[in-house]
DNA sequence: GAAATATTTCGTCTCTTGGCTAAATTATAC
DNA sequence: GTATAATTTAGCCAAGAGACGAAATATTTC
């Protein structure tokens, strides 16, 4: 019972289920993307992958200063195909894919330039 | 995102994932029942209860002095199948599954008095 | 209708969780 | 190798969740 357990939990907060939905669209995405995404602290936002990460969903991989998490191959595929149907009735969940968009057309590099700066993230609020 | 959320976060506890497992094995089950097996206070199981009825995963029929309890039918079939497939390999639902055929084996009112008069969970601790 | 009974609701307590800032870590670039 | 930069870890605080016992509610039984 402990991993789906750990599962579920994981998965049983907004913020970390929006970065789900992402992962399910895109591959892999780097911390910088989701930080402005979700509009949260960068530290929040690890700390977030690696409850992800300790419960067998996502895995990081760490490529020059970038870490870049993607969906792990365990994460269940009935699990999957369920938040594929149930989420894409979710307004907040459109929007994260529009506003993804518009993070993933900057470089990296440029995004987490602007995002010392500013609080970047209110731009797409 | 609403719904699902729900889903998840009601899904997200150990003793309330209990419930689901023997529900999904015994069509519907009394609120008696269920405490025997949780070894937990009635209040609290009732609690539990609610927040998955809130979560649209179970409903209520209240019949004579008793609530009986089972999965809905907007429990979602992908979630259910993944559940049944993970909770298979859980010692905890294995155990599950044994105690409450002895409780089955009472007559709820049986099972009530015994509750009353001690901490009756001890006996399949 | 009064007493007994099963469940729910309420109030309280403690532990956990999610958020932040600041410090530590790891990797690149000069 | 020192400086800059991206992420993680640590420490802290406020809000949420789960547990209990006591009081309230609803149902049967006498």
């Amino acid at each position: 019972m402990k991993a789906p357990l750990a599962m579920l939990k994981s998965l049983a907060d907004g913020n970390r289920l929006r970065v789900i939905a992402v992962l399910m669209d895109h591959e892999e995405l780097c911390v910088c993307q989701i930080t402005e995404l979700l509009c949260l602290a960068t530290a929040t936002v690890s700390r977030h992958m690696s409850i992800l990460q300790n419960a067998d969903l996502v895995t990081s991989q760490k490529r020059g200063r970038w870490v870049y998490y993607r969906l792990t191959d365990a994460f269940p595929d009935l699990l999957r195909e369920w938040l594929t149907r149930e989420l894409a009735d979710s307004a907040q969940i459109a929007t994260d894919r529009k506003d993804l968009e518009t993070i993933l057309s900057y470089d990296p590099e440029e995004l987490c330039r602007m995002q010392k700066q500013r609080s970047a993230c209110e731009a797409h609020e």
